[in-house]
DNA sequence: TATGAATGAGGATTCATTCAT
DNA sequence: TATGAATGAATCCTCATTCAT
């Protein structure tokens, strides 16, 4: 390698280390304060760069903010990828439990996503929802149940508002329940959700999926 | 009365009209926008006032902000009023079809309550908090449960979350779902979420209450 | 007149009364430097008031530019009127004296004008040009022709051209030559420009204003 | 020749033609759009270079700018290069024809150079009158006439004037107006503009410049 | 009570320019 | 010669707020 090359390289990644530090400044700051309450030069301080770089890589105060939400919602996803073995009902339950920890490691991350605070308009709160949408297929297919099914959908809806709210409320009591309990509770009102979405369209057979949801 | 006193009487009242002008504009931008997306001109213009005037009535934009979200917040406690006649169960499936009912009906200030829009900051998100507290406090003194109890909140929150998801994907999917089974499907998901807070706390009592929930 | 209806057209004169300082201030300024060497600041500043008046009146920098343009090309126009008395020839040489003493009256406006350095955008050259066709139309009817016609509309904007580079070199040369007989020269100019016309396109009768702009 | 040196030549040639780009990407913007609204990243990004490159070459934007409008007012005047052969009157016909011949090739050049649209600066306009100098000298000069004449100068100019309007109504006309009598209007004109000349100064004698421009 | 002129702070955005590589 | 990351000054524009009338 010349020594050319290597000297490229290292401009460059400087320059996605200085493109990160901006992306974590910016989530940080949209986490903590609303949209229009965070300034350009705000994150562009806090990551200690001159106020244009920021506009050299996200173009507007926008893409930056896009960006950011992007790089959360990305996050969240990973970590709720869980080893594929064991009972459909380990798995969701490795999720949860997974989703709940990551939650409690970012907190103002959590809070921000999970009030919605983080998205006041249209295209973010779609990111946002779109990550939803990623978790209750996951688990419909976990279930083997049909992920377009409307009946389904409404319950499943209900229950990720059901676990986000519950996520808020452990945080705001410090843990202080057992999450293992907290997250088989869950998993009954989840036994629940699907028996009552079998009584909103008859047709949508839930059977298997509540037996595999049934505790050993 | 004299013609004086007639004029005066007759200014108030006009007066009293401009403010709930205002109010209603004031409300109409904030669910349509964010905070700092709508601007007091926005708000005048809407209400047919001159700029200054709802500095005149609310002090400063914020003062207005408050008022308006105070004011929807008491639109929709308003609307759970039911008989206190009926079992509890009939009185909080009551309520609940009322609730449904009056989001159908103001969808823009639902979807803003629902998600949090309007609440960026936390004296509104706290004004928005206290309602659901009210609503979740009388349910749980129609029930005979103990509000203050940390397992029950808990679980009484994620039913909370539930139902305000469910109310998000009726409205959404146009009122498909006949709204009486669904909310028969939240009583019973109700059930189980008792049972859960049983769960993370033995030595809460909830075998009455889900007595009462039971169907006839 | 109540006290009420005094004091308020007393804020309405003082108001026009900024505004057209505002507009003087602007005029003044975009004909001593380019439109982009221009702040709106250096105009507020210039007209004594805030930065923020100058939005406030015409919503923004392009519109206060506009708006200075029209004004300035509007006192033009009306320097141009003449008595509709005597000749053909005596009212356009009343109208070129007009001409050439209001572009001395005013030379920052008259340079900028006559470069085209204020109009660096289509519509301002709209503006400008369609200043000068008001000007050529009004000639064409003094002497009886049809303002349309092709051959004749190309010489005589040609005239145009001469007029006003001739301007710009007697106020260059600090009118040291007369300007009753540089216009009379102007005039002959004029009688050869219709006769080209007429070779362009040997239908268009030129011949009765040729013997009118003759010299008595 | 060593590998080395044919290597150095053609990167000698490469940075020729990158350079050239480069001028011909800033003309191309700076006839389209005014100065302040030409960025070196367009231009930069139009050559095909990275954005520091223009800065390399040319120092700055003005010194870019500058070396595009030389380069164009050279070529305008390269165009106006006639045989030496013939009669004052066919000279200068010929150079006209190839000066219209030259603004039609290059309409976007023509309309920024013969409004002025290209000129905000005062140097720009040097240039750009520098040029107009040196073709009414060398008409001047065909004419036997002197060109620091005063008199003289300002119905020269006064015809240069001409020219450049008919120049742009022939263009918008799509050269529907033969070009052969366009200039013959022209050259009759310039006769006129000879003898106003001669008015304005009688000691000044034009008589044998007359002759010459007077048609076979 | 109601108007709207006037203020001025605040912030997004652009862009010429520099320079390490 | 060529790149493009980084800088930071400059400026348009918005808007809450005040206040004379």
């Amino acid at each position: 390698m010349s020594s050319e090359t290597r000297a490229a390289t290292g401009r460059k990644v400087q320059a996605e280390a200085t493109r990160l530090r901006l992306l974590e400044s910016a989530l940080s700051a949209f986490t903590a304060r609303p949209y229009d309450a965070v300034s350009m030069s705000d994150i562009a301080d806090a990551a200690g760069t001159a106020h244009g770089l920021p506009f050299h890589y996200f173009g507007s105060k926008r893409g930056l903010y896009i960006a950011a939400l992007q790089s959360a919602v990305t996050q969240l996803l990973e970590s709720h990828q869980v080893d594929e073995i064991g009972t459909p009902r380990d798995q969701i339950k490795a999720m949860l439990v997974a989703h709940f920890t990551f939650m409690q490691r970012h907190d103002a991350l959590a809070m921000a996503l999970l009030r919605g605070g983080i998205g006041a308009d249209p295209e973010a709160w779609q990111i946002f929802e779109d990550s939803r949408l990623v978790t209750l297929r996951w688990m419909c297919e976990v279930l083997g149940l049909d992920p377009e099914h409307r009946a389904l959908m409404i319950m499943m809806r209900a229950m990720a508002g059901a676990i986000d709210e519950a996520t808020v409320q452990w945080m705001q009591q410090n843990r202080t329940i057992s999450l293992d309990v907290l997250v088989d509770a869950l998993l009954d009102l989840l036994v629940s959700a699907l028996k009552g979405a079998n009584r909103l369209d008859a047709e949508l057979d839930v059977a298997d999926a509540v037996m595999v949801l049934k505790e050993a």
